[in-house]
DNA sequence: GTGAAAGCGCTAACAA
DNA sequence: TTGTTAGCGCTTTCAC
């Protein structure tokens, strides 16, 4: 029912492969052919049909998109509708399609991706923020499939990677508030099972090592990337004897709970006490008050990410590369220097 | 190199296509026959080519997502996001994957939608807000492609569409403003473009009209989607004489735009102006102070259009269908009677 | 410069 | 219950 190749080549006077040649431009074909068969696939409304490519190419033009999370929690998060801006528009210009992974829970992610590469629906994989403990990039590994990770791996020597470099933008983002004068500073970390929490926390501590302030496991709380667990942490730190003069967040959603959390106590930010935050979410510059945070280059990590797929897929024995994008600390008005001491 | 249904075949001592029917699980296929082929396909580290199969069965189960902007740009709303959960959580459900089109101009997503479809790389497209003069959904329906469009469409009869009741829900927002008290109610619009805009501004005139009060086009500014903008059209309609008591916005980030607007002129919201936003984003119960808002289920409105879209690929003859899906109020604390008159 | 033929990996009649 | 055969729509040697 739909025109094919063959239709049009009859309708050309041309033989199947001679179209297939048009189609993809190739130089030993006359001019007057090509004009003749262009003009013929234009009348008849031919679209080569993408699959049957694929099968014989054996590539999709097809990209990946894993979230490490339930999709459905995920997207919550402002972090990945903004990388996968990042993606699409490199994909775009590439003329690569994007499959979004849509799994529901972790255990079904890593089913899920892989039957996205076994089944050869894309070409290769991104996977955004990894676990601590990931089986799923273990096997991506070892299966030799062409993946790109938005964050630290573990053991990165054999894996592609584009990153911030966490821990410093965390030490500096701590540094700032000590700089202020706090020296009870809580930190409100994410998910315990992410990287990315790991190295936050490990930059807050070296902070405060640094200056010769001893780490309180007390004072960090592990909850995940939600604004309701940043409130309910911030507000169970906030209502101790001896509370915090400051809330270091692994993320702006953490920190805004944190906010709110002190508004309901009755107490000011930053005036009775000052909120970190970390990611600077679109939105974090115009709440109240303005969230004071480490700068993330979210779109450049997602361009960055499909760049290097790409370059991978287009030589598989291209040599690893690792990529860090630079962050840099914004000072906004959630911060202010240390009233009590 | 990979293996495929032959190996199987071979190993197993039955032809391919009983391992295709083992594959689906056919029915006159013995047990241990069955069992024997599993065993070996488990061996071999067989996997189906997805692609292979798709040739044959002129399916993809695949459906593609049009955001009908820039990719790049709707991913910053909320709204985006939020509607693609619910569509992925139902099309994985069904074990469909999601293919995003990432087109970065307007001019080019009818042409990428028109890809997807024509190149059968997926089965059916969700269009997610359709423009007043939408060429693409005149065209989808021409070429009779299964579609579904998340908004209203201006010819509906024969397009399937989810949306919510936006001029019905406007008007009882503004009510709300009038039953609050205020008189010069200003609107601060999106993109004039987008049928959802006209809808939920002739809500806003009618309400007006209704209560007697005539429509005044000064007091509507028509911009985009963003808090940017919604900034400055509040700004320049406050700075004006004879300002507006309150704002009804479009969209939530235009109505935290106008939040910002009046505090950077020191205008106490609610107490000297009202805004009222739309759309319920995740944050708008958050900010400060927490906007009073339509609810609209996005979510939900995602899940309804993957239902269709899957139904109405299962059964093309399928009659018509359009879904309303309430919204209800939220009144929240950037609304209160209005005090100057 | 163009055509014939084989085959990508799978499914689905039709037989047996 | 299973095998044989013929494609799905395209690309790509290998001829000419």
């Amino acid at each position: 029912m739909p025109v094919t190749i063959k239709d049009v080549a009859r309708a050309a006077g041309v033989s199947p492969s001679t179209v297939s040649r048009v189609i993809s431009d190739h130089p030993r074909i006359s001019q007057p052919t090509k004009e003749r068969v262009r003009q013929v696939m234009k009348e008849l409304g031919y679209h080569p049909n993408a699959i049957a490519r694929s099968l014989v190419t054996q590539s999709s033009r097809t990209l990946g998109l894993v979230m490490s999370r339930a999709a459905e929690k995920a997207l919550a998060n402002p972090f990945f509708p903004e990388v996968i801006r990042g993606i699409g528009a490199v994909a775009n210009r590439a003329r690569y399609a994007l499959l979004l992974s849509t799994s529901s829970s972790p255990g079904r992610e890593l089913e899920e991706c892989l039957e996205m590469l076994e089944s050869h629906r894309v070409d290769g994989v991104i996977l955004l923020a990894s676990r601590v403990k990931d089986r799923l990039v273990a096997r991506l590994a070892r299966e030799g499939y062409p993946f790109v990770v938005v964050g630290r791996v573990p053991d990165d020597s054999r894996v592609w990677w584009v990153n911030n470099d966490n821990t410093q933008a965390a030490r500096e983002a701590v540094e700032h508030l000590l700089d202020l004068g706090h020296r009870r500073i809580a930190c409100l970390a994410g998910a315990p099972e992410y990287l990315v929490t790991q190295d936050r926390v490990a930059g807050y501590r070296q902070a405060l090592e640094a200056r010769g302030i001893p780490f309180d496991p007390e004072l960090v709380r592990y909850t995940d990337f939600s604004r309701d667990q940043g409130w309910q942490a911030a507000r169970e730190l906030l209502k101790r004897s001896g509370r915090p003069t400051a809330f270091f967040a692994t993320d702006d959603l953490l920190a805004w709970g944190a906010v709110q959390a002190a508004a309901d106590l009755g107490l000011h930010v930053p005036g009775a006490v000052s909120v970190m935050g970390f990611n600077d979410d679109p939105w974090s510059a115009y709440v109240n008050p303005p969230l004071t945070t480490v700068r993330v280059p979210i779109f450049e990590l997602g361009k960055v990410a499909a760049r290097l797929l790409l370059e991978r897929l287009q030589d598989p024995d291209a040599p690893v590369q690792h990529v860090l994008v630079p962050t840099h600390l914004v000072v906004r008005r959630s911060t202010a220097p240390c009233r009590s001491g």
